[in-house]
DNA sequence: TAGATTGTTAATCGATTAACAATC
DNA sequence: TAGATTGTTAATCGATTAACAATC
């Protein structure tokens, strides 16, 4: 193992590999090759290894790799069993959305509180998080162990609360709000969300096959 | 100008130079040049005018580019004026909050139809957009010019769902299930949303952070 | 044992950065 | 004109792929 900065690359792939060997033991599928995996992936066997030598020898021989041992590494090395705390700010649509239905513990983050500022939410609580006042969120993240700030509030706010959660020492954002919020310091961690941008990636490949078509007839 | 397949890592910043831009058109900047915009970008001039230079010549030596008019081509590379459309199939929550808060049109596609299986929801209507069956959804396909899915169902069925997609000829899916939808076939596109994979990454950087502090105390 | 498959070193390929002539 | 900045060619850097000895 090198262990020495791994590039972002590889750390990108890192969930994939968690999902796939997830259904793969759904599957009832205890064993598995970097060449299999490699298929079912889209990547070369060679990219798979020498992804997985960054972080040790997970594998074995003659045998491949256990799949439920694997799994259990890469979600370590993800930072999954490291308890973070992370709480939501704007329980807005998406917000909401993510409150309801997406499942943070699954992943290894606890959510603890939500924050907004309309009257009627507040003292509410959802799936047994409450919400709190936004006037509550510094005061909040001083008396917390807080990690992580889920970042939903409505774009035209987006910037004096990111500057808020900097200011209380916050470690890392996941942001949600469609705004550019690369560096806004060199110590907090930016995860962005742009649906757009996604969109867009895809629109491009539709419009090139589109193109391709025309080309040919 | 070249335009002979250009990579997968130049077509992910497209999107966010676009939304740069209209950030640069709100506060009033008229011009910018690459050094400037790759301040703001956290990229380099070099890589920008590489960028730039697969699609054609948007700048002026001396000036710069125009920030309207670059706007504009980048906005037609991404094929935001092809007049895509797309349909919703679920309309849970994440697939209710697209359609209640993610605004397909201003990034150039048309929402024209939402699927669901709930027949207290068939029917009805959020934000201009009708409410179907999910049982009429291969007929709509049939009868409708439709490029892209939005995939919103529960993951039980999604993989249920994407078959009949695509034996109808749907052409990309932008899926916001958490399953593994990589190449379902070599015809369809797929662009995947995985909030998980997002939120693992973050948490690996703070959990690097982390061990970066942990060696120096 | 023979076959399979790893982890790793070396080779290749592609993407980013640097440099600079062209020109507004 | 002089200064600024492009588009592009060349140089560098990094990531992926290929190859293979080690070994289960």
């Amino acid at each position: 193992m090198k262990q020495g900065k791994v590039s972002n690359n590889v750390i990108r792939r890192l969930p994939r590999y968690l999902r796939k060997l997830d259904e793969l033991t759904e599957s009832g599928v205890g064993r598995i090759s970097s060449f299999e995996l490699g298929q079912q992936l889209g990547l070369t066997p060679s990219q798979i290894r020498q992804d997985f030598s960054n972080f040790g020898e997970f594998g074995q021989q003659g045998y491949g790799y256990n799949v439920e041992a694997l799994r259990a590494q890469i979600a370590g090395i993800l930072g999954m069993d490291r308890g973070f705390r992370a709480i939501l700010i704007g329980v807005g649509n998406i917000g909401h959305a993510l409150m309801d239905n997406f499942s943070f513990t699954e992943w290894g983050v606890e959510l603890s509180a939500a924050f907004d500022v309309k009257e009627s939410l507040i003292g509410s609580e959802f799936n047994g998080v409450p919400i709190y006042s936004e006037d509550s969120l510094e005061d909040y993240l001083n008396t917390h162990d807080i990690q992580i700030a889920v970042l939903a509030v409505p774009k035209t706010v987006a910037l004096a609360v990111t500057e808020k959660l900097i200011r209380n020492g916050i470690e890392a954002i996941w942001n949600f709000t469609n705004i550019e919020l690369t560096e806004p310091n060199s110590t907090t961690i930016v995860e962005n969300v742009h649906f757009s941008d996604s969109l867009l990636a895809l629109s491009y490949y539709v419009a090139e096959r589109q193109d391709e078509r025309g080309q040919k007839a």
